[in-house]
DNA sequence: GTCTACACGTGACAC
DNA sequence: TGTGTCACGTGTAGA
C-alpha cells in the first residue's frame, strides 16, 4: 500500500489479503498469519497463552487496528499539509486543513453572492417600473454638425456602465461611430463624446436627441 | 469537555487537570491519580507489578492516549457530517469531507475565474460552441497594467457597431471603463482603446482576454 | 542513558 | 447470545 508512512503503520500483514473480510477464526490460520507477522513486530510478545475463546477476540482486535490504520492512511492522503508523520499531528493537521478549506469556501461563496447581487442590481428596478429613475444625474447634448454627422455628449454620474449604454443606443439607432472618447472623472462621473454618422431623416438636434434619450431610457441597467 | 461522544473517550480523568503539562512522575502522584481513575476503568487490570522504572512509561503512554483522544475530539468538532460515533468512521468521514470541500473550492474558484460570462446568454447551442464566424477580421489585445486595471485594444474591420459590442462585453463582465477612445479609419476599420478596472479574480492577461473573447463572440450582430 | 511513538494482547463495556 | 469498540499496561524500536 505504502501510503507514505515512515516505516510503520500497516504492520507486517503484507501477505494477508487486505480485503478486510478475511476473518481467520481457527487457530491454525491465526498461527500462520502470526508467523508471517513475525517480521517487524513491535508491541508485546504473544507470551504464554492458553488457547481459549479469546483467540478470536485477539484477531478481531487486530483487524480493528488494521482498519483504523488504513483510515489513518487515507486521511493522510487527503491532507496535503502534514507537519509530522505523527498520528496526533495528523489529526490536528486534518482539523486545521478542514478549517482552512471551510474558510476558503465561505469567502468564495460570499464573493460569488456579492458578484451575482451586484450584477442583478439595476435589472430589477427597485422602486416600481419607472424607467426614468437615475436620469436626474444624466445630461445628453446633441448637435448636428457638417453634412451627415452629429456630435453627441453624454454626462452621467450614477451609471456604472454608461459607455455600454451609449454605444448600445447608437447601435440601436444604427448611427455608426466615427470617433468617441470616454473619460471617468472622480470615480462615478463619466463624460462621453462621440461623433456619429446621421441619416437624413434624423438630421435635427431635437429629433436626434429625443430618439437617443428614448433608447437610453430602455437601458437603465447600470 | 464533552465534545459529543456517547459516554466514552476522554476517560475518567475528570479530576486530573487537562493542561497536558501536568506530568506526574512520582509514585505518590500516580497512585493518587490512579485511585481517582478507578471509576470507569476499562482495559487490563494492573496485575502483579514490581514498581520500577516502568511507572513513568505507563503515565507517558496514558498522556499520549489522552492527547490522541483530544485530537479525535477536535477533529470530530471540525467535521459536520459524522455518520457514526466510531473512531474509524470519523477518520473516513473526515477524509470524505476534505474531498468534498476541496471539490467545492475548485468549482467555486473556476466559477470566479469565469466571472459572469455565462450570464449574458444562457447556454446557447450545444454543439461544442465554435462561433468563430466573422472573427477573422478582429484582433483583441489585453494587458493588465498597474494594480487593478487593464488596457484593452480591439481592432475590427467588419463590425459596423464594434463600439457597442466592446462596451457591452465590458458591461457583461462588469469591468468599469475608466477611459476609452474609438477611432474609425478608412470607413470600416475601427480601433478601440480602453482602460478598465479589473477585479482580482481576472487579473491575468490570458484569463481576461478569454473572458472578453467569449462575451464578444456572443454578440456578433453587426 | 532518556524520550517518543507505536503495536500488541487483554479486560470491560454496549448493543 | 456474540460482536464490535474502547482503554489500559506493556514490550519494542528509533531518535
Amino acid at each position: 500500500m505504502s501510503c507514505g508512512v515512515p516505516e510503520q503503520w500497516l504492520m507486517g500483514d503484507d501477505t494477508l489479503d487486505d480485503d478486510s473480510k478475511s476473518l481467520i477464526h481457527d487457530a491454525a490460520g491465526w498461527a500462520a498469519a502470526n508467523a508471517e507477522r513475525a517480521v517487524k513486530r513491535r508491541g508485546r510478545k504473544p507470551g504464554p497463552r492458553s488457547d481459549g475463546p479469546t483467540i478470536s477476540h485477539v484477531e478481531a482486535e487486530r483487524q480493528r487496528r488494521e482498519k483504523l490504520n488504513r483510515r489513518f492512511c487515507d486521511l493522510r492522503a487527503a491532507v496535503p499539509t502534514v507537519s509530522r508523520m505523527d498520528k496526533a499531528s495528523l489529526l490536528a493537521d486534518a482539523a486545521a486543513y478542514i478549517a482552512e478549506l471551510r474558510g476558503r469556501v465561505e469567502q468564495l461563496e460570499a464573493e460569488a453572492k456579492q458578484a451575482a447581487a451586484a450584477r442583478k442590481a439595476g435589472h430589477q428596478g427597485g422602486g416600481g417600473g419607472c424607467p426614468a429613475m437615475g436620469m436626474e444625474a444624466e445630461k445628453l447634448e446633441v448637435r448636428v454638425v457638417g453634412r451627415e454627422q452629429a456630435a453627441v455628449r453624454l454626462t452621467t454620474t450614477a451609471s456604472r456602465h454608461a459607455p455600454a449604454r451609449l454605444m448600445g443606443a447608437l447601435r440601436a439607432l444604427d448611427l455608426p461611430v466615427q470617433h468617441a472618447c470616454v473619460s471617468r472623472v472622480g470615480g462615478d462621473a463619466i463624460v462621453q463624446d462621440a461623433v456619429v454618422d446621421v441619416p437624413a431623416a434624423l438630421q435635427d438636434d431635437g429629433c436626434l436627441r429625443a430618439a437617443l434619450l428614448h433608447v437610453l431610457q430602455q437601458d437603465e441597467s447600470g
